[in-house]
DNA sequence: CCCAGCTTTCAAACCGCTTTGAATTTTGCC
DNA sequence: GGCAAAATTCAAAGCGGTTTGAAAGCTGGG
């Protein structure tokens, strides 16, 4: 059932119907009524591909995620996308998702955009210096960057946390509890929200005449068996640290892991205080979490970022759009003062 | 740059153009060769929408993906998107995905057949009685279960592993290790993979006359917080269990956690097999894993998958493609005999 | 040299919808 | 009742490709 057939049904143009159909107020209400009944009855849906060629739009956004040993595809890009898919939905979009090898990643973008495959993208996990912000402005197709990257953060769109303030109070909290030795087992710091992390631990260490103990710094993927291997290691060293500031629970749960193999109690022996994306399958709740955290839901950010570009998209000419959110950080269970005989 | 443009640069018809580039017989050599030429300078690639609506075909592929607060997105699903979307973009196939409230899912499928928005879908996380089968059925489109679900199993397509036996083989390994008090921590019932974990584990109990006390079977979202609950509370029964199967890593690392927590050590004071996906972020390997593991990669579920849908969608009329895979057993440092005071 | 039979190219129809510009019908007012 | 303006409806031209059926150009055997 198509629209020609419908209209010829009804006794009306295509283009009436196709009308009536869309909400434009140039149809009578009992013709509209008329048609939108007969649709339903018929079981009538426009050809989606039609619409979308005579449109010009497809009503798609594009997220395109690199395909390396190194960097995986990880449960808080996963996360993310049930945010924006959730708003995609209730909004009429789709989403697609492109996964490509990581050399191929800007032919991607291209190919896309201008075989308009997609209205505009998702950039994902951008590095310090990314390539990617330039070559979307130069295929001129909207687009809303999750973190901030790239030379200059002013002329693109983009939300972030603050990760530097973040790590800055949760390095603060720790020194107060009168921790010295302080690990920071951080993603890699070519990322942009790694290396503002970075930042802020060392700002606050600075700040305070604290030495950064270069043993004590790691910057990798962050998967459990880091945080183990990495506080296993550490915790065996002369000067073992008093406290871990780690960059995702599932590095922390290593640290615990290691902390438990030699008995060291987190909150009293040893203190760990972690970046927290309220994944929803590591919940870190409860009456008192078991970590103290910042924390900031990626979900919610995969929902804003997907409103944020849909109204881009919807009014385009209007500058960029720029969010920044900070962190809560919350006291859980993992921290306590510095234990006396260190 | 459209076709019209590019022809009418060449000289040429739009058809000997399109023919030369989509790679026709019919087409002279040398044509052909200064077409593509043409195209590649010119910087021509066609429109997508309008090939797809010439076509019919939109070289793309669904998964709906219900979100609900009960069943989240979870990282197992991130990892067998990943390995789909690789197979996907090397054979030119695009990944559509509609994260939709679950009351919505029909109809999520039903617009995206109907409105031929995707020439086919994969159908994730069957239920025992999944209805979702006899719906895409009913509406004659191409998919692919990833699992089996609903009455039958035979008239449709599925990738699956072997749960119950690799579920039996696995509570077998604890019963020759002289376990008898075996906890199993399970995904929900309902859905069809944890059913049949279950049903391994009954019938390797029962062939052993072993009593399954129902104080130590437990079926909920695989997170984290459940094992470690479920662990606690039942090692502090007056009888604990010395085992515990259970059907993720996540579980399996909450119930590590539990048993640290009591001193407990692994693989002497206490017995842990899990089945474990082979997640990209949670890597059980090493020279000896940490967990003794019934082992399937997720990830090369979703490529074998995909795969078998972009068969079944290219060659149309052939029967229903179903493939059973065995889950290997791989011994870690997680168990070992039952201890002698139990 | 002619013509059958290939090879190669082309004009036009088509995919199913939107949208422009014109035509038709209604309405409101004198 | 007549007429201009407003409200509806319509035919036709896109959107940018693919594909059918016919035409034009080549080849080679008689």
């Amino acid at each position: 059932m198509n629209l020609k057939e419908l209209s010829k049904l009804l006794g009306l143009s295509p283009t009436t119907v196709s009308r009536a159909l869309n909400g434009y107020p140039e149809v009578n209400a009992a013709t509209r009524m008329r048609v939108t009944e007969a649709a339903l009855k018929h079981g009538y849906s426009p050809n989606l591909l039609a619409k979308r060629l005579a449109t010009g739009r497809t009503l798609t956004i594009g997220h395109v995620v690199p395909l390396s040993v190194h960097q995986m595809i990880n449960p808080i890009f996963a996360d993310f996308i049930a945010g924006a898919g959730e708003v995609y939905s209730t909004s009429g979009y789709d989403m697609l998702i492109s996964v490509v090898p990581p050399e191929q990643e800007h032919a991607a973008y291209r190919k896309l955009a201008t075989q308009r495959g997609v209205d505009g993208f998702i950039v994902h996990g951008p590095t310090v210096t990314d390539p990617r912000i330039a070559l979307l402005q130069e295929l001129g197709i909207p687009f809303l960057v999750h973190g901030r990257g790239g030379p200059s953060e002013s002329n693109y769109s983009w939300l972030d946390i603050n990760n530097r303030r973040g790590f800055l109070r949760a390095t603060e909290l720790l020194l107060d509890l009168g921790h010295r030795r302080i690990a920071l087992l951080n993603g890699h710091e070519t990322m942009s929200f790694a290396a503002r992390r970075r930042q802020g631990f060392d700002t606050a260490m600075a700040e305070r005449n604290v030495p950064v103990d270069p043993a004590l710094l790691r910057s990798e993927e962050m998967i459990e068996p880091f945080g183990f291997e990495a506080a296993r290691q550490m915790l065996s060293l002369d000067r073992p640290p008093t406290a871990f500031l780690v960059s995702s629970m599932m590095i922390a749960l290593g640290v615990l892991r290691a902390a438990q193999e030699r008995g060291l109690e987190p909150g009293r022996d040893l203190s760990i205080v972690t970046h927290d994306d309220d994944l929803s399958f590591l919940p870190n709740h409860g009456a008192i979490p078991l970590f103290t955290a910042t924390r900031s839901s990626i979900r919610e950010a995969g929902r804003r970022a997907a409103e944020i570009l849909i109204e881009i998209m919807t009014h385009p000419g209007t500058g960029p759009r720029q969010e920044l959110w900070e962190s809560d950080l919350t006291i859980g269970l993992s921290t306590g003062p510095r234990p006396k005989e260190t």
